[in-house]
RNA sequence: GGCCUCAUCGUCUAACGGUUAGGACAUUGCCUUCUCAAGGCAAGAAUCAGAGUUCGAUUCUCUGUGAGGUCACCA
């Protein structure tokens, strides 16, 4: 029993976009078979067929394959294909007088005559079972009345067929979130009707919104869905570092795990029982640490991110490196482009007379000043200009007198990166250009 | 409402029944600085309440309160 193998599995509804908290759930699962050597089947759970959905089932696919953490797809099945084999066991029950056809509840207009489902006998009992992460729990199953198992014998209802397809792939674990908890008794119940074997439980905290409810797509929004992150470039590997975290922790202060490191240290008896709030600010703090962690990467990223933009303009090295620095996801950039915080390194700004000189300095004195600047630049190389002259200046007449009117007529801008960065990026000749141009307006 | 579950800083969490209740994110302040960002340093911030067990309770028990989940011919 002890060395049995260990089968979890992923069994995703593709009735919307892959869900975020679903995400977390396969982590879990994943870690969980991973470090026992296990095995991960991948089931499609689309017997709705008003709201089931290929492109649905794609977007699964496709964002479990981002995250990296793949069940074994070699083992991938469909409900809606195996209705033959709920059929068997349907009828089996039928015969057994472990269920019957009644007659439905409410049928629509539509439904035709002589339609009936399938309800099953239920013994009336108390089920007790034991979670690995809540312990023992205990239903009375009297209140389910005898439930309905199927519409009809090609229809089953997600209950029986859970229970069938986890018996026929030998899943062992059932690691699933904690709304599954009450449906636990009602599934044990056609598990001991139809002698499958009790797998063990874990039901996992769930992960919730600011506001402490569950995750919903139409309470909050697209960023329920694991694609929001992939396209706004979020890296998975902070993804699934920040996902694990929100319901479990190692019991140390390393807040940077590898998926390696974790598959090694996850504990599943450790994980939390409360739920966990989603807490974006915590994630994009960990994005900007896996940036850093892949420098060359995100630097590439952040360029061609710039040629579409700003297409036929050199991106200098030191823009690149500026950016780096300032945003925690790589769709930061859009919103610094959207903002135009990005347009005077590659245009001369506007410049509001106003705004040029620092605080009380007089407009000849900022003048003056810029002209010092001007003579500078001019004479002598570009590095000595950069690196020493300017600064011995701003030393000399006052720091905010030189460099602020600098940095504010070279980005027309009160935030800006420091005028150094700036005509290291813009190069001599543009900053001469928009130094003379500011003179020649004050 | 019935049933089930849960309860440590704002958030994620740590703490063999004995700690000044620790860390991280966020916040605030200071340093650095012409501004912004980054960086460095520092601070504030929690055991839901009430009984009980115990020499001693964040930890165990009970009650209350609060929160969430679930109550489909959806999964």
């Amino acid at each position: 029993m002890e060395n049995q193998k260990i089968i979890v599995r992923y069994p995703p509804s593709p009735t919307g976009l892959f869900h975020i908290g679903n995400a977390r759930t396969f982590l879990f699962n994943y870690l969980f078979a991973k470090q026992n050597d296990g095995q991960i089947v991948f089931r499609l759970e689309d017997t709705d067929k008003e709201r089931s959905k290929e492109e649905y089932a794609n977007d699964i696919i496709e964002n479990l394959k981002w995250l990296g953490i793949e069940p074994d797809f070699s083992t991938m099945v469909k409900q809606s294909e195996r209705s033959e084999i709920y059929k068997k066991y349907i009828n089996k029950l039928i015969e057994e007088g472990k269920a019957y056809f009644a007659e439905p509840a409410f049928a629509e207009a539509t439904a035709g005559e002589g339609r009936k489902v399938i309800r099953f006998r239920n013994p009336n009992k108390k089920i007790k079972f034991n979670d690995l992460i809540r312990g023992d729990i205990e239903f009375d199953t009297t209140e389910l009345k005898d439930f309905v198992i199927a519409k009809s014998l090609d229809e089953p209802v997600y209950h029986l067929a859970v229970v069938v397809d986890d018996f026929e792939m030998g899943v062992t674990h059932i690691i699933r979130g904690d709304d599954g908890i009450s449906n636990t008794p009602r599934q044990i119940l056609i598990q001991e009707a139809i002698g499958a074997p009790r797998p063990i439980y874990a039901h996992l905290p769930l992960m919730l919104a600011e506001d402490k409810t569950k995750l919903s797509k139409r309470k909050h929004g697209e960023q329920v869905s694991v694609s929001f992150y992939k396209n706004a470039g979020y890296l998975p590997e902070a993804m699934i570092n920040f996902l694990v975290m929100v319901g479990w922790n190692p019991g140390n202060d390393q807040e940077i795990w590898s998926k390696e490191e974790l598959i090694k240290i996850f504990d599943i008896k450790k994980v939390q029982k409360k739920g966990g709030i989603f807490n974006i600010e915590k994630l994009r703090w960990l994005n900007k640490e896996y940036m850093r962690l892949q420098k060359n990467n995100t630097k590439n990223l952040i360029i061609e991110k710039l040629k579409v933009k700003f297409e036929n303009k050199k991106i200098h090295p030191k823009l690149v490196e500026t950016i780096f620095e300032k945003i925690e996801v790589i769709s930061d950039i859009d919103v610094l482009i959207e903002n135009g915080e990005l347009d005077y390194f590659f245009n001369k700004p506007e410049l509001e007379i106003d705004k040029i000189c620092w605080k009380n300095q007089s407009k000849e004195d900022c003048k003056q000043k810029l002209e010092k600047i001007l003579v500078l630049a001019k004479g002598g190389t570009f590095e000595d200009f950069l690196r020493c002259h300017l600064r011995e200046l701003a030393e000399k007449e006052g720091k905010g007198e030189v460099l602020w009117p600098l940095r504010y007529v070279l980005s027309g801008r009160e935030k800006s990166p420091d005028p150094f960065t700036l005509i290291e990026i813009l190069g001599v000749e543009e900053t001469i250009k928009r130094i003379q141009n500011a003179i020649q307006i004050l």
